[in-house]
DNA sequence: CCATGTTTTGTTACACGTAACATTATCATA
DNA sequence: TATGATAATGTTACGTGTAACAAAACATGG
């Protein structure tokens, strides 16, 4: 038997057994079902764990088991609203489960996220979800090779690794650009940021409505990350590039509100002289004056069912559909 | 020797090895530094690793060396932007540095904050970034039993347990009374939500200005999440009660903007019948119309700093200053 | 070609909790 | 009281990477 540790470090289950003059494994028992152990020393281990501090280490486990209960969650960004939401979801499903969520992210960057998915999978995580739908090779292999349930989530469309939960943007963006156009709008300018797959699909649904309706597109593009501020600059550009402009289109509401409020500023009357439309339909989008036209998505509940998904796989059950497309949702607001 | 595993089982550094001919040990040499392993050989390891798509198990290390290279970053919600934007600077710092950040957030309960911080500890983590001044004994207990570095943020003004990094909530509030009562504001009600140690520290500051000015305090409280919708409510609340009310100070930007966007609504004119004003300064508040009167705070900053002087302490150094007080700044907009 | 030093590779043990098996204590019943 | 059954506790081994030590392979100089 060990004498109690005299470093201070944090006390193991053998610090605990040793205060109680038992056996590592009693304690062990104890913490995974009291019933198993007498009733004299569940009182005592009871107090030692107390008395120690005891705190649990997951480490031989996931070593053992190879299971951590955690699962990784990956996104291109942490501050956009959008994945925000999304977390929401996932936590409200993985957290009474019992699961811990390891958040990661990326900024966009295919490099970076080859090392976050290695990191992710280095600290053994249950499963994972992540977002995008293209992946490098490496990223494809590695998941592979790990053996563990991964859920795409944001798009529905392009094949999934194992399973995908999401919108089809390029018809979500169609949908919209075909309601401006029904509204009388003609000359329609696109803002896209951040030119990641989800706005590269939705550029291609603006421009199918504008074509399948003669009109001719314009998208004023940027790879830099979306802001109110920018969609301020990307108003003044579309005036200077096409001054007739009479609808604008943004990939996210922070577009959209940005050259809203540069509107506003500039006398420009919305949704009289110029439409405006966003992508996402966030709390603001639902509260401002005017009530923005929006693409309502179903955020929370993509993150919901990926972790429900995730769970159930985890449990042993197959993929139960490979692409699940969820509903978006038109919302007319004011501003249109 | 042990024969390859047949289990389709992520590959081990025994699997690697195996497929080379020589031990793990030499394989693990490679991983950290290939000089110490013969030309030949190096590109034979490099090889087999590509070939089984190795990824490194963190378990062992979290076992025998106490080592995860993970930080535990504790907040009390993750859909406020106040904290993605303090997790941005956090990653900013750790990312980096090789740190893997292990975010949980516990919706401003205190009995999750425990088992959260008991999860988090659970998988080793390195270092504890956490939220809030008032914590549980438990809680307290756990953090000193850890014996890992601890940062609280947020607030500059209870006693840290070990090092905090914040503002002062309460000087920033009572600034921004001040400064609406000079612009001759009186009857001033404050906007409250989401009653945690920060809240009720702004409404102390309020109140003391009010005091101060022999001006009579009105809150409006809720425990709730603040949103627009809510900014709104608490508007109508709030001329109900004070029909003569001619300032709103917020808890928040949100509900400023919500206040806002209300009396947009309603007709009522800000700055010239209503002054308001929110609270962090947040991207829209300096981009909307009219822009925002708020306390701008130094929210990303101070994760960053909060992560530095973590790894600091990470690399052995001692805390040197116990509280961390970051300024605020009076921003006038043009609500008020 | 030997002795010595250096480089390269191998061996052993360890971190911690728990499954699986082994042992001891306790109790009821013949 | 002896016996078998059951309850309570103990022992051993395992998972994976690496530090510490050991051994082997190779190089150098006399």
């Amino acid at each position: 038997m060990k004498i109690s540790n005299t470093k201070n470090k944090r006390p193991t289950l053998q610090d605990v057994a040793d205060l109680v003059g038992v056996t590592k494994m009693t304690v062990s028992r104890f913490l995974r079902n009291p019933e198993q152990v007498s009733v004299p020393l569940q009182t005592k281990i009871a107090d030692a764990l107390e008395d120690l501090g005891y705190i649990p280490n997951r480490a031989p486990d996931i070593l053992s088991k190879s299971k951590s209960h955690a699962i990784g969650v990956l996104l291109p960004s942490l501050t956009n609203q959008v994945f925000a939401e999304v977390i929401r979801g996932i936590e409200s499903i993985l957290e009474p489960a019992g699961y811990q969520t390891m958040l990661a992210h990326y900024g966009y960057s295919k490099e970076a996220e080859e090392s976050r998915i290695a990191t992710l999978l280095s600290y053994g995580v249950d499963g994972l979800i992540i977002s995008e739908s293209y992946h490098t090779e490496r990223v494809r292999k590695m998941l592979s090779v790990a053996g563990i349930p991964v859920i795409e989530i944001m798009d529905s469309v392009s094949p999934p690794i194992e399973q995908a939960i999401g919108i089809d943007n390029q018809a979500a963006a169609y949908a919209m650009t075909q309601f401006m156009i029904q509204r009388g709008r003609q000359k329609i300018v696109y803002f896209a940021a951040r030119m990641d797959q989800r706005t590269l699909f939705k550029i291609k649904g603006y421009e199918a409505a504008m074509h399948d309706n003669g009109l001719a597109p314009l998208c004023l593009k940027t790879n830099s990350a979306s802001s109110f501020t920018l969609g301020a600059k990307f108003l003044k550009d579309a005036l200077q590039q096409q001054p007739d402009t009479d609808g604008i289109f943004c990939t996210n509401d922070d577009l959209a509100i940005g050259a809203l409020y540069a509107c506003q500023k500039a006398g420009i009357k919305v949704p009289e002289d110029i439409g405006i439309a966003g992508f996402h339909g966030h709390d603001i989008s639902r509260a401002m004056v005017p009530l923005l036209a929006t693409v309502i998505t179903p955020r929370e509940e993509m993150g919901r069912l990926a972790a429900e998904h995730l769970l159930s796989r985890l449990q042993g059950n197959p993929v139960s559909q490979r692409i699940i497309d969820l509903p978006f949702q038109i919302e007319a607001g004011e501003s249109i």
